[in-house]
DNA sequence: AGCTCCCGCCAGCGG
DNA sequence: CCGCTGGCGGGAGCT
């Protein structure tokens, strides 16, 4: 408390100067000046200038700001708000407000020089300024006065420097609460677009499985205090990863406020689609001949990439899917950077992006989103976040059709764009722009283009709109209605408490802790954990395995009843929107399929399949089951990679390929033969870059868990494209599925390669593509999933199933096929026939069916060493009692261990009104995760499992130990 | 001593 | 070359 209060006191002195001006003015909104060149203001005197400033502008602290305040009443304010958060942060409007008055004897004393150096400081946090900027404009815009901001006003009026504004805008653009007009011009937005936005990041971070990383990492860190040995780091998986870990960069937008215009939008979505396709290709392309995906990344990072906004929503992003609402700053950090392990190297990181963190985290205060808390564990006392902010925003499901689709990586639509604009001078012609050729020089231009993208923002005005808006039609309607089925089914699994595999628990446990915290605080976030602690869990483990819980864990994830009916609907809208969707197959789907009525519809199927399939952990987690599956099958991928993946990948490919590719476009064909082998190439050399597809090298990086998960990742993508293009070559169902079939024979380890293909690209509307392209590069191992998701989303959820066990049945994919969107058109709509005929594939595909047998093994296995054992940890984590919570820091750690540990610690119990949240647990697959998070757990299983696709759980088998700790959460005040 | 995080250098980029 | 952006990290202020 005291040092809240402290700070409160600060922020109130500060505020005190500044805010009372502010709030006067509040709407006004000054923008008018265009800008006005003075920026700065001096800093200096903090005080003055700003009266100057325009109409709007407050004088705000009268310039001296300096005196005031500190009142004796202040004291008390300063109590009182330390008492609430939001309290204080008014109030420290409010002093600012009164402020005017006598500053406290005591720091007056000080005086002049002395004062204004305190003062000055404070004065000038971030958190003040935001407020200041904050009480210029209204909650909710008025639409009849002008909401341009000029950024030399505000500087001036604010009387800060232009950077720091800049700052403050980067965060405020991030959700949306602002948007860029141009250069130098913002226009506001204010808490408008608030709930959308939110219910996107959440929907993002769920597909990202941040919430998995977050435990993961929690996990480690455990580990690696109780044993130093965890230091094993999984390295060189991550490695990769996490070098690129940072990478996953990609911008939410949300329809209304898109970071950019783009010209593309208004293309068709043809245009759009194949436009997106040669970004694909392009990058695909352009990785293999680099190999260094990295380095790709790094280029595509540049900048913007890194910017403070994309950070400022994964932040937020992780505050959305954790359970307890909770984030420490060290999780954080770790999950920001990429790689959770953190190495000498990364230390100058960690702390940079702590820096920025804690910038981030001050506007965020000021918007009353968050609060500043310290957990104390063990250890010590670490800063941490709560949410503070809205619980419920509108679902998805009403965003879905939007949100879901906005959704996008900034680099992913630039890129894109990009390549459109290279490509076709004129963004409506075609379809039909050669790839091949250009793709190449695509590749380059790309990133030329990712770069210009980047720097865009400063460009030019922004249309924004809602063009994202277009495709709203049918598509997104169903895309929504999908969603909802799919949330209240997975709520309903959730409740169910299937706490299937670990992913899929974590999933749950998050979906399950917060339904329980929200009930009550104390939260058991380790409801994971405890599972896997407890006995009972044990099925959890199993659980994994079991199909619900995949469904569970997404909204996406659809079932069939539900989605079959989306289904149609579907294939026909294609058209608007352009982009295609892709299904994944696991081959799950096909089991499930088979019990399921196919016949219906296909993306229904799939959907379902995926979310019988299961591989339900990894799909569970990210709400669109597509990326769970990815994920899921990222795991199996990773341990295939490991093992030859790329060998045998190849081949089966090729020969895949060749048959139906050729037929089509000999030109995609070839192109796509050569990815392979470049590819292989790289999957051979280390873990294949991941080449392919991912158009956003950062979710690549993701951190990594493991980079070859998203290696894995790349390479399905890649597959994924390449089969579709080979599907839209061929295209016939029926070849497909026979091709497939012969696929499926293929080893398990492969599969990951293989399950690419698996993936059916339904024509979806662009933003899903796009989405998707983001989602993948957001992250990168699981961006494959991520991807998945993104077109499931459109569609009404998809399902995609998890690569693991597809594998085989990825094969089958051909059949589906459904063609690239870029070939697209051909497609356009995918036939009824076509999507019977996908599903047919589907169902024929036994392998996966078996998939779940298998599935065990695959994709759960990864991480599943802990999370599988995990699974029980959800129920665990919903332990909360009354008020008491039971932390247990569990980790992820087998249950024996965990047990032990437990026992070894019992849990802590705390009782806070904020939930604690348990940190660690269990995490869940890694597999998922590819994430950034290196799994160290997971790298080692990873290697594993390759051997056994099949099965086991690789991971799982291994114990991790981890060390239990203890918990607590205390408000920063105290 | 560690946590916060302000400040401003300086690079990238577009004009 | 200039101005806008914004990454980045030194180091000061606070606890």
């Amino acid at each position: 408390m005291s040092s809240a209060l402290s700070e409160s006191q600060h922020l109130r002195q500060k505020a005190q100067t500044t805010i009372s001006n502010h709030k006067g003015n509040v709407f006004a909104e000054p923008q008018a000046l265009a800008k006005s060149p003075r920026k700065a203001s001096n800093q200096n005197t903090v005080t003055e200038i700003q009266s100057n400033m325009g109409p709007l502008t407050t004088p705000t602290k009268g310039t001296g700001g300096t005196g005031e305040p500190w009142t004796p009443t202040s004291n008390l304010k300063m109590l009182i708000s330390a008492a609430s958060p939001e309290i204080r942060n008014r109030e420290k409007e409010l002093c600012v407000d009164e402020g005017g008055n006598a500053v406290d004897s005591s720091q007056d004393c000080e005086l002049g020089e002395e004062v204004e150096k305190q003062i000055s400081r404070k004065e000038k946090s971030l958190g003040l300024l935001c407020h200041k900027f904050l009480a210029r404009y209204p909650d909710y815009p008025n639409l009849a006065l002008n909401n341009d901001i000029s950024l030399d006003d505000v500087a001036t009026e604010l009387n800060v420097e232009r950077r720091r504004i800049y700052d403050i805008m980067n965060v405020l653009e991030s959700l949306h609460m602002v948007s860029r007009l141009a250069k130098n011009r913002y226009t506001w937005h204010g808490r408008a677009n608030l709930p959308q936005t939110l219910a996107k990041l959440r929907q993002v971070g769920e597909e990202h499985r941040y919430g998995q990383q977050m435990q993961l990492i929690r996990q480690r860190s455990l580990e690696k205090e109780f044993d130093s040995d965890s230091e094993e780091k999984e390295n060189e998986d991550e490695a990769e990863g996490g070098k690129h870990g940072q990478k996953e960069m990609f911008f939410v937008e949300l329809p209304g406020v898109e970071f950019k215009a783009d010209s593309s939008k208004e293309a068709p979505f043809s245009l759009m689609t194949a436009l997106h396709t040669l970004c694909v290709l392009s990058t695909s392309l352009h990785e293999v001949v680099t190999r260094n995906v990295f380095q790709f990344t790094a280029s595509v990072n540049s900048r913007k990439d890194k910017s403070l906004r994309v950070m400022s929503q994964k932040f937020v992003m992780l505050f959305l899917v954790s359970t307890p609402r909770l984030v420490s700053l060290d999780v954080a950090a770790r999950i920001l950077i990429g790689e959770d392990q953190v190495g000498d190297q990364d230390k100058s990181k960690f702390k940079t992006k702590v820096r920025r963190l804690y910038d981030i985290a001050n506007v965020l205060r000021s918007l009353k989103l968050i609060e500043k808390v310290h957990v104390t564990e063990e250890r010590g006392r670490k800063p941490a976040f709560e949410w503070t902010g809205p619980e419920d925003f509108p679902d998805v499901k009403d965003t879905a059709g939007t949100t879901t689709i906005t959704k996008r990586s900034l680099e992913s639509r630039a890129s894109v764009e990009n390549c459109a604009k290279n490509l076709f001078s004129s963004p409506g012609s075609k379809r039909s722009f050669t790839r091949h050729p250009s793709l190449i020089k695509l590749a380059k231009s790309i990133q030329d283009d990712r770069r210009k993208i980047n720097s865009a923002p400063t460009s030019p005005v922004k249309v924004d709109s809602s063009s994202s808006e277009f495709f709203p039609t049918k598509m997104a309607q169903l895309a929504a209605i999908c969603k909802i089925q799919l949330d209240q089914q997975s709520k309903r699994v959730i409740d169910r408490t299937p706490e299937p595999c670990v992913t899929d628990a974590m999933t749950k446990a998050m979906s399950v802790n917060t339904e329980l915290e929200q009930q009550k605080p104390a939260k058991t976030p380790e409801a994971p954990q405890p599972a896997v602690l407890t006995p009972t869990e044990p099925p959890a483990s199993t659980i994994h395995l079991t199909p619900q819980a995949p469904f569970t864990t997404q909204p996406m994830s659809f079932h069939p009843s539900q989605c079959s009916p989306l289904i149609p609907v579907l294939l026909p809208q294609h058209q608007g929107s352009g982009s295609y969707t892709i299904y994944m197959h696991p081959s799950s789907f096909k089991p499930h399929s088979l019990a399921r009525p196919q016949p219906t519809s296909l993306a229904v199927r799939s959907m379902t399949f995926e979310e019988k399939t299961g591989r339900s952990p990894s799909d569970v987690p990210g709400h669109s089951p597509a990326a769970n599956q990815l994920l899921t099958g990222s795991p199996l991928g990773l341990k295939r990679m490991c093992s030859e993946r790329s060998s045998e990948g190849s081949p089966s490919k090729a020969k895949r390929i060749d048959p139906n590719t050729r037929d089509t476009s000999p030109k995609l064909c070839e192109i796509l033969q050569a990815r392979l082998k470049a590819r292989r190439r790289g999957l051979l050399s280390n873990r294949p870059s991941s080449r392919a597809l991912h158009l956003e090298p950062e979710f690549v990086n993701t951190p990594g868990s493991s980079a070859a998960a998203v290696n894995q990742t790349l390479e399905q993508s890649l597959e994924t494209f390449l089969e579709k293009e080979e599907k839209v070559a061929t295209w016939d169902g029926e070849a497909g599925l026979t091709p497939v079939r012969a696929i499926p024979l293929t080893p398990q380890p492969l599969h990951t390669e293989t399950l690419i293909p698996t993936c059916y690209l339904i024509p979806i509307s662009q933003q899903s593509l796009f989405s998707y392209k983001d989602s993948h590069s957001t992250e990168s191992s699981k961006a494959s999933v991520s991807t998945y998701n993104l077109y499931h989303t459109p569609t009404a959820g998809s399902g995609s199933p998890p690569v693991q066990d597809y594998t085989p049945t990825s094969i089958h994919r051909p059949t589906s096929a459904s063609p690239f969107p870029t070939q697209g058109h051909r497609f356009n709509s995918p036939s009824p026939a076509i999507l019977n005929f996908t599903l047919q594939n589907l169902g024929l595909i036994p392998g996966p069916g078996s998939g779940p047998a298998n599935s065990p093994g695959i994709a759960q296995t990864p991480e599943p060493p802990c999370s599988i054992h995990s699974p029980l940890p959800p129920h665990l984590g919903l332990q909360q009692r009354g008020g008491m919570v039971f932390i247990k820091p569990m980790s992820p750690v087998p249950v024996q261990n965990q047990m032990i540990g437990q026992g070894g610690q019992p849990l802590t119990l705390v009782s806070l009104q904020q939930m604690t949240t348990p940190k660690g647990t269990a995490l869940p697959q890694h597999s998922f995760f590819h994430t950034p998070v290196s799994l160290s757990p997971l790298a080692s299983v990873v290697p594993t499992t390759p051997t056994g696709p099949g099965h086991t759980l690789p991971a799982g088998a291994k114990p991790v130990y981890i060390p239990q700790r203890k918990l607590e959460v205390t408000t920063q005040d105290t």
